[in-house]
RNA sequence: CGGUGAUUAGCGCAGCUUGGUAGCGCACUUGGUUUGGGUCCAAGGGGUCGCAAGUUCGAAUCUUGCAUCACCGACCA
């Protein structure tokens, strides 16, 4: 390619929307270009890349021995009737109507359609397991884009699904992908780990994420300091705390705490550690028929975190997880937020298993303006019951038993499930077994962010010049920059000798011939990342050498020109 | 959804307080100059000042409404 007849459209400013590193390099080295919040086009050089990504798990799918569909982005509101997601899945997916007033969702996911595809073509146990996956553009309404393609709307993902007669065989088949997904994100050449995580609305069972590791990520990673252990805070253990309970030593007392709101405050007005405190949070239960909703009261450490997705979980608690309204509150605890508490409450208790650990600790009295002081369970709170729903914090112990926790971000850039029967029993998925009886399906399904793996790449990958793309996803293996070609007949003839010769060897080559400085095609090839840069000039062709740059390493050689080829054999 | 801020040329910004018909840097065009790390000089082109209404002789500037974008929050007990 040679750049006089290429789009590059490199800025040099930062344009002021962008926040992460990946965004402002993938802004100004001309990858993408916003359309509209969290829509983006992709320019020529940004979907070389997508293009890269995209084979790579292609092949390696492919390798793994699934097999390519594709799916419509537009699908029909009556299948998510079926399978009940489009109650489920709130806001994000989008609803449209037709000309003929017929409804329909622009697909956030497909384990519908393919359902109800695998339930139409397939009849025998002969048939399975079946593995299909997609590359496809999927579209979900996201409360927040931001990062650029990170978190975008509109995205593309390679999704898989399996479908199986028993829960073994979709364990083969999900053991299988987990090492075909380490194969992709190895062939990437990124820094990832496989994590323990939450299935979502997606449902399921078993589920792991792939986390490529950077300050930037959304996700809280919980490591153990002495294992492999890993998972998704979202969904990591937090163990109750070792011990019984130490036995009550204060009696309850009733404290005045005026205009003490928040459990910073009640613990500097009281001096005392917000470890010995208990806020009490009330949210709303599920709803049982002809009753008015429930309200629920969960207690929590003061220095503890709720984590929405366990309270979620739990039974009596409504999904998604909801706050009491003032007026919910002042009704269920005859006081207003700040001062609620656990004693006395008349509506169920929810203790997270280390506020239950506590003894004579502090707690809203359910009065404006008070708190109990030497509170104690079981003798000052009776009814209650003891769940897991904070968030695990760095120290705390792992739950794999070895080792405590440490926190680090991640990037999710690839998600596998075990869904089990969800889908095929709501949309009647089945075939017929060796001895003629009809059983449903068991399935697994397999995400990766395509489009997210790019920004993801350049968040591990770049320096104050620009981007250090992974070999496997550079936009151009190499690129020729001749000095003053327009001055010098033999610089412009080397180059364009070994244009042709690496063209003709298959190589993915970008030629500089503009009529620009070196300094402006320095700063360009750099800011694009493109590994290796073959620099022509006067100064080194008497010796017939030209200089060879690498990207990476930042290393500056001189070579023979009849030994550039050599580089690129592999 | 809540809070905050922004919206003036392709990008980054100034001008607004104190109303008088728009400017700087980069980018772009032309000519010259320079040529191994974002040259320098000169001359140009490009703007419904987010949209709508209002106040006024006159609005980028003041008022009101709306839209869009961004950031923060949605963990408050």
């Amino acid at each position: 390619m040679r750049t006089s007849q290429y789009l590059l459209s490199t800025l040099k400013e930062t344009p002021a929307s962008a926040e992460v590193i990946s965004h402002q390099l993938m802004l100004r080295a001309g990858l993408v270009r916003n359309v509209a919040s969290g829509l983006y086009t992709w320019l020529p050089t940004g979907l070389r890349v997508l293009k890269k990504v995209e084979n790579i798990v292609r092949e390696e799918m492919e390798r793994a021995g699934v097999i390519e569909i594709s799916m419509p982005m537009v699908q029909p509101a009556d299948l998510w009737a079926e399978s009940g997601r489009i109650d489920d899945y709130g806001p994000e997916l989008l609803r449209l109507k037709d000309r003929h007033n017929r409804d329909f969702v622009l697909g956030p996911t497909h384990e519908e359609v393919i359902t109800k595809l695998v339930s139409n073509e397939i009849s025998s146990y002969k048939q399975l397991p079946l593995n299909l996956f997609q590359i496809q553009t999927k579209f979900r309404d996201e409360i927040r884009p931001r990062f650029g393609v990170m978190r975008s709307r509109e995205f593309l993902m390679k999704d898989a699904y399996s479908f199986h007669l028993d829960d073994e065989c979709l364990d083969r088949t999900y053991k299988m992908m987990f090492d075909a997904y380490c194969r992709i994100f190895d062939r990437l050449g990124l820094n990832y780990r496989p994590v323990l995580a939450d299935s979502g609305s997606i449902g399921g069972a078993k589920s792991h994420e792939f986390h490529v590791l950077a300050d930037s990520g959304e996700d809280d990673i919980a490591f153990s300091d002495a294992s492999d252990f890993a998972a998704n805070v979202e969904k990591a253990e937090a163990l109750a705390p070792s011990g019984s309970r130490p036995d009550a030593t204060q009696a309850l007392s009733t404290v005045e705490t005026p205009n003490v709101k928040t459990i910073n405050e009640l613990a500097e007005f009281l001096k005392v550690d917000v470890k010995t405190t208990v806020k009490t949070l009330l949210v709303l239960g599920k709803e049982t028929e002809g009753q008015t909703q429930p309200i629920i009261a969960l207690v929590l450490r003061g220095d503890h975190q709720i984590n929405n997705i366990k309270a979620e979980h739990l039974d009596q608690i409504a999904t998604p997880l909801t706050f009491a309204t003032d007026e919910q509150v002042v009704a269920a605890a005859s006081c207003n937020i700040g001062s609620i508490g656990p004693v006395n409450l008349s509506i169920p208790v929810i203790v997270d298993r280390s506020a239950a650990h506590l003894s004579d600790f502090v707690c809203g009295a359910n009065s404006n303006d008070q708190h109990f002081t030497g509170v104690n369970w079981d003798r000052d709170c009776t009814d209650y019951t003891v769940e897991d729903i904070r968030n695990v914090v760095e120290g705390d112990p792992s739950p794999c038993g070895q080792g405590n926790i440490v926190i680090k971000r991640g990037i999710e850039v690839g998600h596998i499930f075990q869904l089990g029967g969800k889908y095929a029993e709501a949309m009647k998925c089945g075939v017929l077994t060796e001895s003629g009886k009809n059983k449903l399906l068991t399935m697994g399904c397999y995400g990766i962010g395509v489009s997210r793996i790019v920004a993801a790449a350049i968040e591990q990958n770049h320096d104050k010049y620009g981007i250090k793309w992974p070999k496997a996803i550079a936009p151009f293996q190499v690129a020729i920059v001749p000095m003053n070609m327009h001055k010098s007949a033999r610089v412009k003839e080397t180059a364009q000798t070994l244009y042709t010769q690496l063209q003709q060897a298959g190589i993915e080559v970008i030629f500089d011939d503009r009529k620009e400085r070196p300094g402006v095609m320095f700063a360009d090839h750099e800011l694009m990342g493109t590994p290796v840069l073959l620099i022509i000039g006067e100064r080194n062709l008497d010796e017939q050498k030209i200089e060879v740059k690498n990207r990476i390493t930042g290393e500056k050689s001189l070579m023979l020109i009849s030994d550039v080829m050599s580089l690129f054999k592999d």
